[in-house]
DNA sequence: CCGACTTAGTGGACCATGTCAACTAAATGA
DNA sequence: TCATTTAGTTGACATGGTCCACTAAGTCGG
């Protein structure tokens, strides 16, 4: 029986990472985008051009809500839609220059944040939980 | 340079546990604390009788969250409000019989529901997952 | 080819959660 | 004693998440 403990420590982790984001938030995110942004754009530097749909599976939130996101999104010119050649009712999203840039940035302050908050492990350490994450949560 | 790929992931897992934990609320939850209630549950069961300030930190919830979440768990008889002795303005929270006694179902579904979401994890590597996050949340 | 059914995305309405500032009462401390 | 800090409450507001109904386009069996 797996300890419950992973479940409110898991908790306290994703709340200080919180906190820490919108503490100095100023600092790498002019253009407002959140947290709820930033992992979008991430997540659409790491599948490159991708189908909505399948960006919405990915993030596992509702379509409804990555369609505002991604509207709010294309206002900032972080991406771009394009039509699905094979699909009318498709579309396809992808990041602009000026997203390519925002996530570079996003990703230097997010780097520094977690090395931050994990001070206190090992480089091995911090290695093996994200590799468990990445089996948790594929 | 630590691996942004821990955030997106660590971002999956709780998504995922918490389209889990709603899907089978009606199992466990007839009370619908819901995972904010529940969490405050189980941190005031690790922490047996403690100051309302306390928890807040614990969580690290702004107190004001705090005070409605405390007042709906009172209303529905698990937790209870005793004046601290020693300062007139504190209060001491702890969970009633009948908050221990949800905290043990919901300890029992968690469980369950992370042994299913860490299937393909060895027990060495969820012992792993679960010491490393306590290490960088403590 | 046609009608029934599914799928992709949008938009509205509605809760839940989180944030911020103002306020009261009690403690602290020069 | 009077100014300052701390604990908790409350109101107002912003954000995020969920649900449902809807349009347009694809699919599939007859």
């Amino acid at each position: 029986m797996t300890n419950i403990a992973l479940a409110t420590h898991l908790d306290r982790f994703v709340r200080r990472l919180h906190v820490q984001l919108t503490e100095r938030a100023t600092q790498f995110d002019p253009d407002k985008v959140g947290p709820g942004g930033a992992i979008l754009l991430l997540t659409l530097s790491d599948m490159g051009t991708a189908p909505f749909s399948a960006v919405a599976a990915r993030l596992i939130r509702d379509k409804s809500q990555l369609t505002r996101e991604v509207a709010s999104l294309e206002r900032k010119g972080m991406i771009a839609r394009a039509p699905c050649p094979d699909d009318a009712r498709s579309q396809l999203l992808s990041l602009t220059e000026k997203g390519e840039g925002l996530v570079r940035v996003h990703k230097g302050a997010l780097a520094e944040i977690l090395d931050e908050m994990m001070v206190n492990l090992s480089s091995a350490d911090k290695e093996a939980l994200t590799r468990l994450l990445l089996a948790v949560a594929p």
